[in-house]
DNA sequence: TTGTCTGCAAACGTTTTGCACGACC
DNA sequence: GGTCGTGCAAAACGTTTGCAGACAA
């Protein structure tokens, strides 16, 4: 099990019950949670947690590069904890969001001429293999 | 100038004023703008456009892959006429949200081995050229 | 003790929905 | 005439903000 609490203090964050509840759930959590997810799943163990709480937690872990936010859905945030460079499928039928784990760093090293390249996101939309299958 | 009435006569689409618009505004508009803009836009000739009908469009033309929503701002769709296989560049200075004309096949390649891919959404963020010489 | 975090409620901006009217085949 | 598109208003949804009291350091 991670040290949540020296993450936070390598990062001169302040140690809450609340934060250290969020890092821990999205770090066992594959399944990139919405804000509201965590928060409703983090309420069941501590009925006081406010859904403030979680998006201003969420907000100052992100910016600390700890999290990181997905747009792959539309309209709403998904979070990941940052393990390592990869990117992302949605499947259109199941909505399940995976874990790609293969890289193109040809792109970047193209684009890092011209602009500064601060984050990479590599969505793929479609049907996943169990629902391929399925049909 | 294209022709964006069979456009939406070849997708089996009925062919309406608004829609023509839409269309012919995304197709020359390289902002890749909100729902919002695009209404806001178009209302100063057609004082009677409703956000509704912008919605409704964009939906249905999205649906026949005659446009795609770009996810890459938070909280808000933007919008692209489909030309071409390309990728985004969102700056986090300026705002501004660029095509990106490199590929990477070999993802897909790899990728379509397990699941059915059907979009692909490179999304990069960081600080564009000419904001990097401001500073 | 001091500054920050929490939690509640209200506000916000984008998108969706329900419905009546109008246009078109 | 029946289907589909439009436009208005209201609702829904995720997210953000203002503020008072609580907590970490």
């Amino acid at each position: 099990m991670k040290d949540y609490i020296n993450i936070l203090k390598e990062n001169d964050l302040k140690v809450t019950p609340q934060r250290l509840a969020i890092l821990k759930y999205l770090d066992n959590n594959m399944t990139h949670p919405t804000a509201d997810k965590i928060y409703r799943d983090l309420k069941k163990n501590n009925p006081s947690l406010s859904k403030t709480t979680v998006y201003n937690a969420l907000e100052i872990l992100k910016k600390h590069n700890i999290i990181q936010v997905l747009t792959i859905s539309k309209s709403e945030q998904r979070y990941d904890s940052v393990g390592g460079y990869h990117h992302h499928f949605l499947c259109k039928n199941c909505g399940k969001l995976l874990d790609i784990d293969i890289q193109c760093p040809h792109l970047e090293t193209v684009l890092n001429g011209k602009h500064q390249i601060d984050e990479v996101h590599g969505y793929f939309k479609g049907i996943c293999e169990k629902c391929l299958k399925k049909n």
